[in-house]
DNA sequence: ATCATAATTTACGTTTACGTAAACTGCCAC
DNA sequence: GTGGCAGTTTACGTAAACGTAAATTATGAT
């Protein structure tokens, strides 16, 4: 019985569905972000890989770096076994829940401004009418 | 009747203020973001100086480039006398709400992942208990 | 077999956002 | 008047995140 998890992608299909170039996806294998396997020399990618690399875009969009994005995805993946370990990694999670939750509110303190300052824009289009 | 308004401030007091170095107080005058006064050869900074700072670090912490920062904080004072002015204005932040949105997406994905791990991590760890 | 197309590695180039060192000025304390 | 700061300019250095060019290899179509 087949199934759809099995399914494979090349650098251009990633490039070309994310809008980003092969340099890009190669300079993130080059960092630790992605590990796709190989058939002969060319890089085969599958869900787990395009799932990292969906993070990763996010990541970036939030402004975070490429070595915090590596250390977010693996833990994401990674090995939670021992007691020492999912300590840390609560520890590491609420790191990043507190330092997005600041994000947060400086996003919302801007976009108020903005549609603010949409308001006066059109009250004073309006008046120029 | 003096007023609060006409407060100064040195280099060292915003830097200490906003935990950066005088250095990049300077840089962000190189491109136009901060435009003190001189009292001699040494830089005032009046309140407006400081909204612009602040305005400046808040743009930072959500991933803005110093160049989009500073079309941001000019804009916020800029002229808006004539229709297109307005018009112009006014299409300019509809994009900047519409990015900051996107990114207001990421970021409650994100989040919400987060305290998911984290849920989970706690359930195991009483399970190690 | 050949030709185009997609992929690969290697390596140097570029932009952004500062860091850092050097050498100078102004001022206050002693 | 001489330290000792705080501030200044000038200039070179650097890390991150790719861009870009060159030279090579593999694959599918004709």
């Amino acid at each position: 019985m087949m199934i759809m998890t099995s399914m494979n992608w090349t650098i251009s299909d990633l490039s070309k569905e994310f809008d980003i170039t092969p340099r890009t996806i190669r300079f993130y294998e080059d960092h630790g972000i992605l590990n796709p396997a190989r058939e002969g020399n060319k890089r085969i990618y599958v869900a787990r890989d395009r799932t990292r690399l969906k993070l990763a875009l996010r990541g970036k969009r939030l402004g975070f770096t490429l070595s915090a994005i590596r250390e977010l995805v693996d833990m994401y993946e990674g090995p939670r076994d021992t007691v020492p370990q999912l300590k840390h990694y609560l520890s590491v999670l609420e790191n990043q829940r507190a330092s997005l939750e600041q994000q947060r509110e400086d996003l919302e303190e801007t976009l108020a401004e903005i549609v603010q300052q949409q308001r006066q824009c059109e009250v004073l289009l309006k008046a120029k009418k």
